[in-house]
DNA sequence: ATTCTTATTGAAAATTTTTTTCATTAAGCA
DNA sequence: TGCTTAATGAAAAAAATTTTCAATAAGAAT
């Protein structure tokens, strides 16, 4: 399904802003905070505003349409979210970031630690940082 | 090596603000934001400034004494980190942190996605949520 | 013990990030 | 085509973090 039926089946309307910023995530190769995300929007609608970025981001979060990454450096960006696909490598020079699945790989860790400390884990947050293949090259 | 003995190696003094610092670190059992730790700092220490904890947190960061956990709510909260021991589960309803050893099991996933994705993998962030122990029985 | 050097501190101000408020606009159903 | 109400955008507020700089104090030198 996609993102317009997702938020029309929510009951959300399916608005230019909304558009734009979905239009500049799928572009988007690296995380973009929301404050990247309006400078590129407002290409193609230049009144779009920083606020109408957060609520969208905020928005798509919350259905999963899209994925906040935290950065080292504390500030949020924002990648596309593939469904099935949790996780992401960033590229510590280009600031790229790439998928992977890691569901099944981290399901054994999880189980290990519940058995451990005697938690009952519900959710995970898995970031891995280095060089992608390109950045390796350029050193 | 105690914490002391680690910054004085790396050329560092010892103050007051940095032993009040360590000691409300030492007496949480959850992740404190800054300005938790000004506020329980400021019993011990009267004068204490929130630059100086911010300061202090991030020198105990640069030689990981203590670590620096992403909350859902965007917000950084800081615990102890005792050496090898780098990745925290956190309950998701009193907000204690518990640390788990995960070296072993990580290794074999950040080997996989190193060879799905080609990208060198330097280093993670990975962190879990749930309920603990006691949290659980007080549904 | 006293002095000296310089890292560290704290207050204020500046920046940056994010949220709230509210009048205006426009999406999409009737 | 008009109506209802969700969504927008501007401004202001709130929160988080950093910078600046004169004053303080840690710890080495004396």
């Amino acid at each position: 399904m996609d993102w317009e039926q997702c938020l029309i089946d929510a009951g959300c309307r399916i608005t230019a802003p909304r558009r734009v910023v979905m239009q500049v995530l799928q572009r988007a190769s690296a995380p973009l905070s929301p404050q990247e995300v309006l400078e590129q929007g407002q290409h193609g609608h230049h009144k779009l505003g920083l606020v109408t970025v957060y609520r969208t981001l905020a928005l798509l979060d919350e259905f999963d349409l899209v994925r906040r990454i935290h950065r080292e450096d504390g500030c949020h960006g924002y990648v596309l979210a593939s469904p099935g696909h949790q996780h992401h490598v960033i590229c510590q020079r280009c600031g790229g970031a790439t998928e992977f699945p890691g569901e099944g790989d981290i399901h054994a860790l999880i189980e290990r630690v519940e058995m451990g400390t005697g938690y009952q884990v519900n959710d995970h947050l898995l970031q891995l940082f280095g060089l992608c293949p390109n950045c390796q090259t350029e050193v």
